[in-house]
DNA sequence: CCAGGATATCGACGAACGTCGAAACAGTGA
DNA sequence: TCACTGTTTCGACGTTCGTCGATATCCTGG
């Protein structure tokens, strides 16, 4: 493919780094363009298959895994492939070959986004 | 409606009670039927409009807003019901009918679920 | 170079989704 | 009671999504 997808992932500093993103949502509207954003990251999970990928990577020693390891979700190996690239496109997972495996990898900045913006405690 | 949705919302203690569904993400790897139920609540927020409506319910004082204070949002009136009825049946918002107008207001336990689950801190 | 396993892409299909206008429902005030 | 406003429901339409089997690509070992 020639374009990642139609969201961009959102600018980082690194791979730790607390993404930039987007306020908790208390703290005032979201404006179209960072809902666009934000909407695309809650749709990466919002597929049981994809929660379930993205649990078993999130929950393996170092947040890292290979294919082989978490395939078992009940589905196709193709679906399998679909649905971790979506993940990796939503910026949620990183993947890399190494060998004959390829390894994905959660991207904390992106995930910690997730969960700053659903902090509900208010600003006052 | 007889039936409130797909997914009922999950049992919770109260208004302001830790909702119990799901340990982080990194603590283990989610069931399948775990992984229906929060990938409904993502799917809830997976939508730019639906984002946004929820967003601005959340930064009203109070958590709450009349239907009217939030309909502005690039889509028809209807639609945005349609929108707001997705959002309660997720449980992430509850509805009150005050006389004329229909009030909106988070609910922050299930919200407080969902922000628990991204939370990517090891266990050890 | 070739065989074989691991992963990704392609093309197609049915189901689910977001959107709208029209119409129904609910509550207020005259 | 009736007119009016706010909100929801209904029915339809085009689009997006999840899934699959077939096939292509990448890497290793012989």
């Amino acid at each position: 493919m020639s374009k990642q997808s139609a969201v961009e992932p959102p600018v980082l500093g690194g791979d730790d780094a607390v993404a930039p993103c987007c306020p908790p949502l208390t703290a005032g509207e979201l404006s179209a363009q960072d809902a666009e954003r934000m909407a695309a990251m809650f749709k990466a999970l919002s597929d049981p298959v994809r929660l379930r990928l993205f649990s078993k990577v999130a929950s393996h020693p170092g947040g890292e895994a290979c294919v082989c390891d978490i395939a078992d979700v009940g589905v196709s190996q193709p679906t399998v492939s679909h649905h971790l690239k979506k993940l990796r496109e939503a910026g949620l997972l990183t993947s890399e070959r190494r060998g004959t495996w390829v390894y994905y990898a959660v991207a904390p900045a992106v995930v910690a986004a997730m969960s700053a913006m659903l902090d509900l405690r208010t600003t006052d």
